[in-house]
DNA sequence: TACTACTTTAGAATCATTCTAAATTTCTTG
DNA sequence: CAAGAAATTTAGAATGATTCTAAAGTAGTA
């Protein structure tokens, strides 16, 4: 299973992968969870995600979405991308996939994985391995 | 002229390179430009430039330093890297090339260029055009 | 049910960066 | 070279994202 399957999950789902995760399935990681482990890709910043859930009738202390965020990060749910303006967006989307981002408004958008295919790693510096590759094509509006 | 030649300047080639740029040689953007457009490849912060200006016994204000590196930006003679941590880096280095990022650092390596070969970019979305194009890999260390 | 450890939270604190308005400097032009 | 206009620098305040703190609440367990 490697697709996407944009079909909003329900708060038991929501939690059974909190579990797998070996996280305690609170209300507020519960609340996150169902929003941004649905399958579809995202890329939201810690506030729009407190917007979202407070549009939603969940809201909550925007430390506990910054707490969550890092949480999910460390247990391989979300992944932080560095680079657009100021705030770090955490991307839904797992699987090797490289970014548009727009140098204006700071946007990100998925470039699709079939468009491109990635050149053969370099020669690593001694003592390190490779984390993520990521290729960022940063694109201006034309005049 | 495209390599690297790693031979400080002297405040009148910085004046020429300023001016060059359209910018005025002013005491505070010769002292940058002595240290960043020597044409070593670096990968500073303001806060880093700040202290080297200092121990260089050119101590200026911070502000005055980020209107720099803003204006040198903007004057193509510098390029800012956002890949890092917190603080964004500015890259002496204009050639293509590409990034190893030291994710527990936040430090930046330049990708030796012979290295790695881009791939084909992708089709892009309506009405924009590539500004960059940046290959990174975050590099963890091995335990 | 009671306990202990983990979580959440409001608000303060921090850090990079930008802004502001005043003081200084550069580049003319006379 | 003097004088003035425009650009630049600056200290310090302001902003915005993120982290920290310590107190109050909640989940898993015995």
């Amino acid at each position: 299973m490697t697709g996407i399957h944009p079909k909003p999950i329900s708060p038991e789902e929501a939690a059974e992968k909190l579990r797998a995760a070996n996280l305690r399935p609170t209300r507020q990681r519960i609340a996150i969870a169902e929003r941004l482990l649905d399958g579809r890709a995202r890329h939201v910043s810690a506030e729009q995600l407190r917007d979202e859930l407070f549009d939603y009738g969940q809201p909550m202390a925007l430390a506990t979405i910054y707490n969550c965020l890092h949480q999910f990060e460390e247990a391989g749910l979300v992944r932080p991308v560095h680079h657009a303006g100021d705030a770090v967006l955490y991307d839904t989307n797992l699987g090797e996939h490289h970014h548009f981002v727009d140098v204006e408004t700071g946007e990100i958008i998925d470039i699709d994985p079939g468009e491109i295919t990635l050149p053969e790693l370099p020669d690593l510096p001694d003592g390190f391995e490779a984390e993520t590759i990521e290729l960022t094509v940063r694109l201006r509006r034309k005049s």
